[in-house]
DNA sequence: CAAGTAATAGTACGACCGTTCGTACAGTTA
DNA sequence: TAACTGTACGAACGGTCGTACTATTACTTG
């Protein structure tokens, strides 16, 4: 059994080019989706043979949702993380959006929001894959969902998270296919107004 | 050339299975994509040989283009010219939101509104598909900004088009990936408050 | 240094991809 | 009847896909 570290600390041989080939995977993936990742590719791009691509999953769909736990880690990383520093409510709820407009903006993945690329393409596709998609785009409602419910905002925290959501993928969607980062712009003056608390 | 129609109105033999292919060619893009869009696949499910699927269009991107030219026949055909029965401004512009929700609420395509699930696709992908997408996009958003330009609002029509196709779009995604039609109704009472007039 | 194991390379496979070609047949026009 | 056009067919091409094997290298450990 591989136990990923070695006794000293450094990472297995095998586990860095694993990490290697997730994180172009999910590059490559945010631009042509999880179908369009092929494992032929992937190895032309990092000089690796075919089969040393595939011994390290076993199958596609392996490699697929190991794709998707590397973007998921990303995404929590460069999004989440930072925004758990601020307090819970609405500091907490709008430094996550500005941190997801600011990962979505300046291409943490090459085709912007991973998973914002990847949830429409499995969502009429049944799988394991579909599930997991499904599955962290619950947890990011969820989430925007409990801190609109400890904000002082005069609406259903479900339908606010679904708003602001709506925003931030229209916004990352437009900004790349029409190239107008303006886009950007519109998606936070929407959130400023929606997540501006109840006048008393 | 082909003329389409024989001297007595009736369609082409090869005009009307053209139209057989694309409708189908809509249908399965909108759940697999217009790269998994493949002729095989076409032929088969259509009982028709694959070269004689592969001739009326010649190519694998001018099946896609006139897919695409076929999906927004549909559109135009299903959520604009209904809507355009009501007067312009803000009764227009309703029936375009609840139209469209509709159109997607129903399954006119069976995997969601056919540009929700292609634009994305083809968002980080250049290319004349990816134009012809776009350019299917930029319409309908101009459609909806003038219709608010036209309403007694007090927001930049640009802005008010953002955010209502913002909800659609979300409700689209969120319906069909999660199972959870309730996201209509959440995008239904975005809308609503959104296209509210001016409190004069 | 030797043994053993983990990681990568090499090779081959069957299936499907988009595409090309030659052909067959129906319907229209001359 | 003869020529031509539109339409569809079947077979085959080179290429890529995912996957299955075996061989070879690199590293760890005794």
């Amino acid at each position: 059994m591989t136990t990923v570290v070695n006794p000293d600390g450094r990472l297995e041989r095998g586990e860095q080019t694993r990490r290697l080939i997730l994180r172009r995977a999910a590059d490559i993936a945010s631009v042509e989706g999880l179908e369009g990742l092929s494992i032929g590719r992937l190895s032309t791009e990092l000089e690796i043979s075919k089969s040393g691509v595939f011994a390290h999953f076993g199958s596609k769909e392996e490699l697929q949702l190991a794709t998707v736990r590397a973007a998921k880690k990303i995404f929590i990383d460069e999004v989440i993380t930072p925004a758990l520093q601020r307090e819970a409510g609405l500091p907490r709820l709008r430094a996550l959006c500005e941190g997801w407009l600011g990962y979505s903006e300046h291409r943490t993945f090459p085709g912007g929001c991973f998973f914002a690329a990847v949830q429409p393409e499995f969502s009429s596709r049944p799988g394991r894959v579909r599930d997991a998609v499904a599955e962290a785009g619950t947890g990011w409602s969820d989430l925007i969902r409990d801190q609109a419910g400890k904000s002082d905002l005069d609406a259903d925290p479900a339908q606010v998270a679904f708003e602001v959501i709506a925003f931030m993928e229209a916004a990352n969607v437009q900004a790349i296919l029409h190239s107008d980062p303006d886009a950007y712009d519109r998606a936070r003056a929407a959130i400023r107004a929606r997540l501006t608390p109840r006048r008393s």
